[in-house]
RNA sequence: GCCGGAGUGGCGAAACAGGCAGACGCGACGGUCUCAAAAACCGUUGGGAGGCAACUCCCUUGUCGGUUCGAGUCCGACCUCCGGCACCA
């Protein structure tokens, strides 16, 4: 389509001349009030998509409406380098994963420059670079001081075949390694993690920050609170030096119905209790259970399966014996993995014992019953029968009645469960910050000293799959000596999960340059916290978790003094093509430059903004961008209409007032849009606006002045979308530089 | 499966607090200009029925049911699609 201008020129003309006058880079010394406005950072996949463009265009437009508003605007980007995809294209393309990082941030900057956004390049972060990682292992020993980094076993996906981990993505829906179809299982290694759970409560606590209803929900489930009993079954007979199974339980009213127990495959009392005689189909049990994930086992829709192993616990409170099982249903990560077995009050437990014919007793009595079978899992409230003396009470009576009991007895305590599980940082791959840890056969975990740091990633590491972390193969990083003893040790091999990265990342925009610490404090305490934070939905359980609890921790620590990272929260939606989320591994990506080249950044702004609520994301089409283009092309001529036409007429007082009224409308329209988020509507009302203004210079019958402030008003409210143009025409209706 | 969203004309959508459904735009159709086309500009445009006409009537917000004087909006059940589910980031 045929422009009225030429926004090539235009856009490039201006970019030029923003830069070299500095407009954009911002000081903590400014006497304007600060305000940080921050994106979330893109990944290094190569190429900025439409997908890119739609989370950082409008993000750019509030922090510029911000700008306008007075504020002094920090709205920096970076990029996150570390990760599994730049480790695929060194496996897959021979390149090193420093190589194709470096190529793919040189072309997104160059991308990033063409939206015409505000950010302060001076502030650019890679994560992959050892001035910023070396600040990542400064932290990781800060939380290992701090008593927040621990080493335990847990599970990897693990292909036999290839002998080598997998992440999850790269697991095939139906069980199978993603190179070699075989079927993947689940291997217990030595792993970090962080003590994420200690802060579960207030991570609750959302009080302190201004987040879309629906993240805070999404979170408190992610955590997954609720308050129960832990319960002791007894298995004295059987000798071991465990007397007892833990058992966790919301429904402490229902003990009198246990019928059986269910511990998790994994749990470590399985191989005790498990009688010679079961031992065969235990273990056969375990290892299909290894291969199923964690979504396939807590399906409420599939058969429920689970053997018996041969022993029996007793219930403490109605000393029945009851025989202990294993079902894939339980799960060693939440609770105890114990599960007591009460069918007649869990759906779960229901399904279980009518397959395996286990009795069912009911406890809770729904109103008028009288002792026939129960044909599902009776969950609603009742009154307690075959419970001994707590016969009678209501079952919310009961529960607590029984807490008391249990509490006084020793057989078990009042508590409280998690879903969440602790962070589990180790990845067993190379492109990642390495963990700083030493093991010394005689001074055991070290730390490596702060004067040692970075550890610094061996350029030559061999990137092949080969069962272990490719660090483990390079001797010359192995092979260390103890800093406590100086005597041989070995380095860790495992590498950090890349949300380490950005549990972080927006502290370092606040100082990017500091080589003495990870930023000063004086610097963070100017910008931080950041004002309003822009991003995917796609993250609101993990990222935003993860760096809420990461600035929790700094601040107990002593490193920062703030209690929230980001106080505002808005979650653009995603911008789909052919279905799906735009992905380089899906192949469904768009690229906008083609359009930026013919049509401007301009345009493709507005254009995204106008798709439709920003929030919802959308289905990309270029049907409509014509639209936009002609809306420009409309005002490009209406702004450099000659107001001297208008001079000396007779002014129409009606039309003035209602001139002056409709601007006012439109003021206070894009305003409260811009204030939430609502791109696509402020964008009708200015269109509304210049098809009004068309009207009224068509009939003639407003005076030049009042006809110049229209102008200069509708220019000003189209400013942070459209900066160049505005800039433009700015400069083109005789204003003194810049609009912005 | 579990958690969180979404579903309105041919298409993207608007209706912000329960009060005229479809603003703004795309597309389509008709017209002006042109040798012709493109562009631009003007007009029409949810579906159906009636009227020469100004206009009038009926239907319509994924499905079914409910609350209300009144429901796109609130409640219940269901269907479909999207995001996340702890090693993609």
């Amino acid at each position: 389509m045929a422009l009225n201008y030429n926004p090539r020129e235009i856009e490039k003309k201006w970019q030029e001349r923003w830069a070299r006058d500095r407009l954009y880079e911002v000081r903590e010394d400014d006497p304007r009030p600060k305000w940080y406005e921050l994106h979330m950072y893109p990944y290094t996949s190569g190429n900025l998509h439409v997908g890119h463009w739609y989370a950082l265009a409008p993000a750019d437009v509030h922090a510029r409406f911000m700008r306008m508003k007075g504020y002094n605007v920090m709205h920096p980007m970076g990029f996150d380098a570390f990760g599994l995809p730049a480790e695929n294209a060194a496996i897959n393309h021979g390149i090193h994963p420093h190589t194709w990082t470096m190529q793919n941030v040189e072309n997104m900057r160059r991308q990033l420059r063409s939206i015409g956004a505000i950010y302060d390049w001076n502030r650019e972060v890679v994560t992959s670079l050892p001035e910023y990682y070396k600040w990542t292992e400064w932290l990781f020993l800060q939380l290992y001081r701090g008593g927040l980094a621990y080493r335990a076993k847990a599970p990897a996906n693990w292909c036999p075949s290839c002998q080598t981990v997998l992440a999850n993505e790269q697991v095939l829906p139906n069980g199978t390694c993603e190179r070699c179809a075989t079927e993947v299982t689940r291997r217990d290694l030595e792993q970090w993690f962080f003590r994420i759970t200690k802060y579960a409560d207030e991570l609750l606590d959302n009080s302190k920050i201004d987040w879309p209803e629906r993240i805070n929900i999404m979170q408190r489930n992610w955590i997954g609170r609720s308050e129960g009993v832990e319960i002791s079954f007894d298995i004295e007979e059987y000798g071991l030096e465990e007397k007892e199974i833990r058992t966790f339980t919301t429904r402490p009213d229902t003990i009198f119905g246990v019928t059986f127990m269910v511990l998790a495959p994994e749990h470590p009392l399985v191989s005790k209790l498990t009688t010679p005689e079961h031992k065969e189909e235990v273990e056969r049990y375990i290892e299909a259970a290894r291969k199923q994930s964690e979504i396939q086992r807590l399906s409420t829709e599939k058969e429920k399966t689970g053997v018996f192993i041969g022993s029996y616990c007793v219930n403490r409170l109605s000393d029945e014996k009851v025989p202990v099982w294993i079902a894939d249903y339980a799960l060693l990560t939440y609770g105890t993995g114990a599960v007591m077995g009460v069918p007649a009050h869990d759906q779960r437990d229901f399904e279980f014992a009518k397959k395996f014919h286990i009795p069912i007793k009911t406890v809770i009595a729904p109103r008028g019953w009288s002792g026939e079978e129960l044909t599902e899992a009776y969950v609603e409230p009742g009154t307690m029968v075959n419970s001994g003396r707590f016969n009678g009470l209501s079952n919310e009576e009961g529960k607590k009645a029984i807490a008391d009991f249990v509490e006084k007895e020793s057989i078990g305590k009042l508590t409280v469960s998690y879903r969440l599980r602790d962070w589990l940082i180790s990845r067993q791959r190379y492109w990642g910050a390495p963990i700083p840890i030493i093991y010394c056969d005689k001074c055991g975990t070290v730390p490596v000293p702060d004067e040692d740091l970075p550890v610094l990633l061996p350029e030559d590491a061999a990137f092949k799959p080969t069962g272990e972390s490719p660090l483990k193969y390079h001797q010359g990083f192995v092979h260390t000596a103890c800093p406590q003893c100086h005597g041989p040790a070995r380095r860790e091999t495992d590498t950090m999960d890349t949300f380490m990265c950005s549990s972080w990342y927006f502290l370092r925009y606040a100082d990017p340059k500091n080589n003495q610490a990870p930023f000063s404090k004086e610097k963070i305490g100017y910008w931080l916290p950041v004002d309003q934070y822009t991003g995917g939905a796609e993250h609101a359980v993990m990222h935003l978790l993860y760096a809420r609890f990461f600035i929790k921790a700094l601040r107990d620590l002593g490193l920062v003094d703030f209690d929230e990272p980001f106080l505002r929260l808005f979650n653009q939606g995603i911008i789909i093509a052919q279905r799906h989320k735009m992905s380089k591994s899906r192949g469904n990506v768009i690229t906008p430059d083609p359009y930026v080249e013919e049509l401007g950044a301009d345009v493709v702004r507005a254009y995204l903004m106008f798709i439709g609520p920003w929030d919802q994301g959308g289905e990309w089409s270029d049907s409509g961008i014509n639209g936009i283009t002609r809306w420009f092309n409309r005002a490009w001529n209406l702004a450099l209409s000659d107001p001297d036409e208008l001079a000396g007429r007779p002014a129409d007082v009606k039309a003035l007032q209602e001139l002056e009224r409709m601007t006012h409308k439109t003021i206070k329209k894009v305003t409260q849009d811009l204030e939430r988020f609502r791109f696509n509507t402020m964008l009708a009302a200015l269109m509304e606006y210049s098809n009004y203004l068309a009207t009224a210079w068509e009939s003639r019958s407003v005076d030049s002045s009042a006809w110049r402030k229209a102008i200069e008003t509708f220019l000003l409210l189209l400013a942070p979308t459209a900066p160049h143009l505005t800039e433009e025409l700015w400069e083109g209706t005789g204003h003194p530089y810049s609009i912005h």
